[in-house]
DNA sequence: CAGTGGTCTAGACCACAAC
DNA sequence: TTGTGGTCTAGACCACTGA
């Protein structure tokens, strides 16, 4: 076994055993280098992978602290959709997210991951409206949120613009463009943050973001029976989980 | 902006790019060291960046390769709980996993994470179920699952042998020990795997799990209303994926 | 403002698996 | 067999931030 791994385990062995608390701080790496008998560099690898695993992060100048577990907010699955006069909405429970900033609308080629889910072709374009969205007086990021659609559908209309007006995106496909009583199906899913995401979400290193891809599905009009629009909101997967009921059949 | 950084975003901009394709080699280290003028330390820094973020992965003497994501086999959500003359079961999908070694039956004190879960104290004991399944044919191992029983109610009890009988645990509950029709709830959430999950489910460095908590409600007997035990499945959340549908209300 | 973790260098040897 | 990534050393300087 490398001689990294022995000192991880050790660290790991004592943060689970209580001996670190949550919260604390264990010995600088100069102290941890002496303990184990071995190089800072050994050391680094050690703390580095724990730090991937989230049980420790390192603070500039104030030592590296075993990382306490944030209580984790419950999100409602959104199995039904409700609309009242402003628009559809996925939860009943209240969100107090908003759009931190205007949404950014570009286009550009499909990313491969939402090809299969639109039915695209590699190379098709897609119409990218992303969001950061947050608690508007805390200023805090909580979700990060971005639609896709099929260019060949969206490209010029009002689902090209910033601002779709009242009841979003959805109305304008179910009344001005005539697709229809829309249909969705969702999908969670957990990966890697990327490093933009880290960023913005203010991610613990190592921690992945918990995604929910919900695909909106056209009944009528020039776009029956294809996807038309894929969401993808993603969080802080050591802050949120996704809680359902379970009844009997 | 580090050094170790910058190469890490120019990788990243020529796998996205199509540059490096998925299941080719980008330039051994030696070259990369040359091509950015640096040490072979920052590129290896830079080369762990983008493996923890799952677009690379290294393979020994091979060189290292972009990852070719995995296609994602869909689990659909457990929202209700069906059962026949042989048990309860959580998905009318027929599951070919099936349990690769008898359970692993200990008696320890509670973890943290699943304290809450059970309304336990720090330091009460839990009966921990503990099983490792796969696909009895292939011998791939698909999922862990451990189910947590507060030790006053299930030590001493059937639920604290290996072997449950017929129908498992919930028929146990249910029948000899009384406590009434059971009662579940669902969580979905996601975190960094552990060295030890890492190995047993062959993930990809950085891969995390996607766990499934289902807590079981006992609603007559000794234990009415209380959180009788705690399942966690945990999965590799490269392979995996939780689907459900989207009705109107 | 000084001590901590963050970054980087140059070099060496090792172990494993693809060739 | 041997070239690749994996591990490790000893040392240096930096930059941020919390004491």
């Amino acid at each position: 076994m490398a001689r990294w791994h022995e000192v991880a385990e050790a660290l790991r062995g004592a943060i689970t055993a209580g001996i670190y608390q949550p919260g604390a701080k264990i010995p600088k790496e100069d102290e941890l280098q002496e303990e184990f008998d071995t190089s800072r560099t050994t050391i680094r690898r050690a703390v580095a992978q724990l730090t991937a695993e989230g049980l420790l992060t390192p603070v500039r100048r104030g030592g590296t602290k075993v990382r306490e577990q944030p209580e984790r907010q419950s999100l409602a699955l959104d199995t039904a959709v409700y609309r009242d006069e402003l628009g559809y909405y996925f939860s009943k429970t209240v969100q107090h997210l908003r759009a931190l900033q205007p949404p950014t609308v570009t286009q550009e080629p499909c990313p491969p991951d939402v090809l299969a889910l639109l039915g695209l072709q590699a190379g098709d374009h897609v119409i990218i409206r992303d969001r950061v969205m947050g608690n508007s007086e805390t200023g805090r990021v909580e979700q990060l949120a971005t639609s896709y659609l099929p260019a060949d559908l969206a490209a010029g209309t009002v689902l090209a613009q910033a601002d779709t007006g009242p009841g979003g995106i959805y109305d304008r496909m179910e009344n001005e463009l005539g697709w229809g009583l829309l249909e969705w199906e969702g999908i969670i899913t957990a990966r890697p943050a990327t490093a933009e995401e880290g960023d913005l979400l203010s991610l613990a290193p190592g921690v992945p973001v918990l995604c929910v891809t919900r695909s909106t599905i056209a009944t009528a009009g020039a776009a029956e029976g294809r996807v038309v629009e894929v969401n993808v909101t993603r969080r802080d997967a050591s802050r949120f989980e996704v809680r359902y009921p379970i009844s009997r059949a």
